[in-house]
DNA sequence: CAATTATGAATGAATAATCACTCATTTACT
DNA sequence: AGTAAATGAGTGATTATTCATTCATAATTG
């Protein structure tokens, strides 16, 4: 029977190697090398170079996705759960960088399949965030005016690209609580001083 | 004399090539083909593949850049500064939906190269808007417990996720106007209601 | 309980396809 | 004619994928 530690193995060595050289860039033989598997090992638990890539992302952020959307679940107040959201997701990335980076990498791929995967798992996603401002605005703690559609881009890309704190900078100059702090406070109040 | 013209020609054909199939798959004889040169003929204006990315980057995000910047010197109100950024921003990745799909994949490549580029492009742009939000702070028109470095990325993210409905949607359900309004509405005023 | 046979996971050398780049030749221009 | 520019077939390097072979373990047999 094939081994499904093997297949958690290859998963975790690509993760490393995609990461680092890029999935383009990266060899299946860097792949098995770091999974200490023979090149042929991978292609009996996967199809091909890309299906490695997809099951990655597939199975690692679907874990996240789970998680964030279970804890949201549990709780009631819209601007707790935007902070949940939050919180969830850049503790995710800050702790596992590598899977991050493949997010801000390779999720961007233009090629067809990727474009696929993405729109799908992200909608999801996405639609998760316009779901707790549409709860908000039934309840009256979210403007009216926002129109959620928009506002679950702008939430997303927001951490999206703080998030690269983590991947980008050897020495990041703030905490994890420090910017998700700011993230918040920024999306509940804006950027305007409440005195003008 | 090697002509200007080609030049252009073929920055252009990349754009399209680039964008349509993301830089590793694209081959130079795509790029050639639509420049309608031949393969060899690429190769006595850009001295490899890369140079072709890396220069069209170069050109086109650099005018985008220059005249954002050159806009926001003629203003003076903070406000309306982070208004203008948003809304050439977004329009220029409107306008140039070729260029966006670049910007939005291929800068984001985990090669070395890529990287560096887009940590000394972005850096100043990013640190573009971190200067307008001092500035409002000095003027106590924003929040001083706002951190400028954090914000920067939070507004950019935002403007870049947003900027990718043009790019992946087929008909986006939002206008030009109708979204930078909204972005603007976001980030000047928050989700909570006022009467919260 | 040996001894024999069967299984299929794992291997890695070989293959086959791809493509960036070169350069001998042709074309265009002054 | 002489120079610069353009061509595109050919080359060589790279690398994803294949597959004949190995070998540890499990099943079968007497």
């Amino acid at each position: 029977m094939k081994s499904p530690d093997k297949h958690k193995k290859i998963i975790s060595a690509a993760t490393k190697v995609f990461a680092k050289k890029g999935f383009f860039n990266a060899r299946i033989a860097d792949v098995a090398k770091e999974a200490k598997v023979a090149d042929g090992t991978i292609y009996l638990y996967f199809n091909n170079k890309f299906d490695i890539l997809i099951s990655l992302l597939e199975e690692e952020i679907g874990k996240i996705i789970e998680h964030i959307k279970y804890t949201i679940e549990q709780e009631t107040d819209p601007r707790q759960m935007l902070r949940i959201f939050a919180q969830k997701h850049l503790a995710a990335m800050k702790r596992n960088r590598n899977l991050a980076e493949i997010i801000h990498i390779e999720l961007r791929q233009s090629d067809r399949l990727v474009k696929e995967y993405r729109n799908q798992t992200f909608r999801e996603y996405l639609d998760l965030i316009s779901w707790i401002i549409e709860q908000g605005q039934k309840e009256n703690i979210y403007r009216q005016d926002i129109l959620p559609d928009i506002a679950k881009r702008v939430f997303f890309g927001a951490l999206d690209e703080v998030s690269r704190v983590w991947t980008d900078q050897d020495s990041p100059s703030y905490t994890l609580e420090q910017t998700t702090e700011q993230v918040l406070e920024i999306f509940m109040s804006g950027f305007v001083s409440p005195d003008q």
